[in-house]
DNA sequence: TAAAATACGGTCCACTGGTCCACTTATGTA
DNA sequence: TACATAAGTGGACCAGTGGACCGTATTTTA
């Protein structure tokens, strides 16, 4: 069965409201009513089609994380497969540290919605996951899974968005910091022989 | 003016209200509303005297807080003044650790009131200070500020919690992930000659 | 063109944090 | 002891939220 044409209409049209809304506004002044009214549509129109408003930032960020998701499974290493495991992870970290600073107000409102809403998500757990392959190949001797929450926390839009803003720190230092996180520079314990 | 003798009453009856209940429900089921007729009280009762439920919780935690402080302002080395800085570092990342789990109730309540209510309390700044003094007199070489922040956020309760619940991390391998996040073991890169 | 399937949205609900203000109560003074 | 007054109280109210309902309108299909 195919989509109606108003229905796909409508989904366009609340899709551009929400992404406009949530660039322009505080966070919390976007609701549900304010899209729906946005977007011309009821609210019970935006409610059925995407459940809540996280299914709606899903939604939006979705292309966004496949194609971030399309270079990290097949494109050019060292963010694609292949490659030194060390030059890995830092490439991944940077391509996550953009992804994130380009879709601050998306992410925000992903983390704004529960308090586990932003390590739920599929796409985070995507992240996660490859986070830890990552560090672990770079440094076996860590507890890659721990680090990987820390790091990906430290990635949170809330938590940077606060040090760039109330803290004063650019955005080149967080991400110099990150990698850091992850990979210390300096020789690291050679705990294997 | 003395306070006067029912307002005191009312003001011990809404801390322990406030208190049962964070430790009771789930943290969103804990409103002004329940407090309040769980103290046997109005609402407008509790909000003038605590201005709100960051006030309130605010006051139920400050005297746990000013007891921490006081062993890390003039307790016995290392966690008060005086001794090795990495002993001192890792004690006090220890006080802290044991801090949020004691009251992870109270202290999801914090961070659950806004983006920016954790950090912005004066407790968190306080302890932010002192874990980048710390992790400055420790390791020289690395950003302090920066890392104090990662470290302080991956101590945030609602990461915590979500960790050990979801992730299945017990607590003493968070508390070495946090020891490790702070201060790798193994050789630390000596830059300073 | 008619029937059936789908989508729509106005309206209602329970609930939130927060404010208002007429009323009660404790307190210090005379 | 009487009483004026400052302080404290709490039920009613506000605008806002996410969400559910269901009669109506529109589109698709036969």
């Amino acid at each position: 069965m195919t989509e109606r044409a108003d229905a796909a209409r409508n989904r366009v049209a609340v899709l551009a409201a929400a992404e406009a809304l949530f660039q322009r506004e505080d966070l919390d002044h976007v609701s549900l009513a304010r899209i729906a009214e946005a977007a011309g549509v009821g609210k019970a129109t935006v409610m059925r089609r995407f459940g809540d408003l996280l299914g709606l930032v899903d939604a939006l960020i979705a292309p966004r994380v496949a194609a971030l998701q399309n270079r990290v499974r097949s494109g050019e290493p060292p963010l694609g497969p292949g490659g030194d495991a060390g030059a890995r992870l830092h490439a991944y970290l940077d391509a996550l540290f953009d992804f994130v600073v380009e879709n601050r107000t998306l992410i925000r409102a992903l983390e704004h919605y529960g308090p586990y809403a932003y390590y739920a998500n599929p796409a985070s757990q995507f992240w996660i996951d490859e986070l830890t392959h990552r560090i672990h190949a770079a440094r076996p001797a860590v507890d890659a899974p721990y680090l990987a929450y820390v790091v990906f926390t430290a990635l949170r839009a809330d938590v940077m968005d606060y040090l760039r803003v109330h803290q004063h720190m650019d955005t080149e230092r967080l991400r110099a910091g990150v990698h850091a996180l992850a990979a210390p520079p300096g020789p690291q314990p050679d705990l294997h022989r």
